[in-house]
DNA sequence: TCCTTGTGGTTTCCAATAGTGACCTGGTTA
DNA sequence: TAACCAGGTCACTATTGGAAACCACAAGGA
């Protein structure tokens, strides 16, 4: 990595190890909620986790509920889930095979910290839009 | 959309542009909860409008606060925010010039609505990370 | 006058990864 | 024979992110 490039190490730098500030506003790589975004920050897993929340389904019911996801990124964001222990895969014994996927507990404890979220962007990404076009008004192209 | 499990695949498929229910959980292409995701679950998004959140501050500031951070992210980052109208940036014309960014009401309200998200992850990473060593112990290597 | 430091960035180059489509297995049902 | 299920593999492209160079300006020192 980048060892002692900043000229001033006067400053509190967040790479060490803890600050001892209280539950610590964390903005550094040992943040847990880089670690929460590398996971869930990607395209498909907080809709597979919204999806399932919903109700258990199966891999190609998934597939036709999600509008363009193809079976590998599907496969792949599904295994990480059930890694993470935010969905459980269930393996039915039926005729051909039968694999259920269902949300666990800790799943839906972060879909529900999830929907706050989820909510304020469906009310007001918006006025995300529209500051997006004033901007790109003002100083984007136009002089 | 309470009616559990999904049998038949006769489903609407979600990628037509709109279903009509109610504030629809979209789970397709069109989706606001996509498209914030899109601009927010990046690596330094959430941390800036963190440490925003505490007051206004500088460029390099920024810098040295956050661990690890690249000039070419911290300011992309910074002009895509702005250009959500979630941050602003405000030019001083002093000695040479200082530049201050601070949060805007619209960033404070994502950053309420995410911090909940931000609690979950510093309360209960701990469990996704015991949930990824059960599942690499399990079927990850040993047989 | 030149040199260095510092601020607030932009740009270029490059490696790593995320993501896609197409095609493959292997079994079952009709 | 064809289609469905539950994926896996390959080849390819697009995006992300880092390092470092560059720019314009100003202050301070020799």
């Amino acid at each position: 990595m980048q060892d002692g490039t900043f000229p001033s190490p006067d400053y509190p730098e967040v790479t060490a190890p803890r600050r001892d500030a209280g539950r610590g506003d964390a903005y550094a790589r040992d943040c847990p909620t880089r670690a929460l975004l590398d996971r869930v920050g990607d395209k498909w897993s907080v809709l597979i986790l919204l999806l399932l929340g919903e109700g258990a389904m199966r891999f190609n019911g998934l597939k036709r509920r999600i509008g363009g996801v193809s079976q590998k990124m599907l496969s792949q964001t599904l295994r990480a889930l059930e890694r993470d222990g935010l969905l459980a895969r269930e393996v039915l014994p039926t005729t051909p095979v039968s694999v259920t996927y269902r949300i666990t507990p800790l799943g839906r404890e972060l879909l529900a910290a999830l929907r706050l979220m989820i909510d304020w962007a469906e009310t007001r990404m918006g006025a995300v839009v529209a500051a997006q076009a004033a901007y790109d008004a003002a100083c984007g192209r136009a002089p």
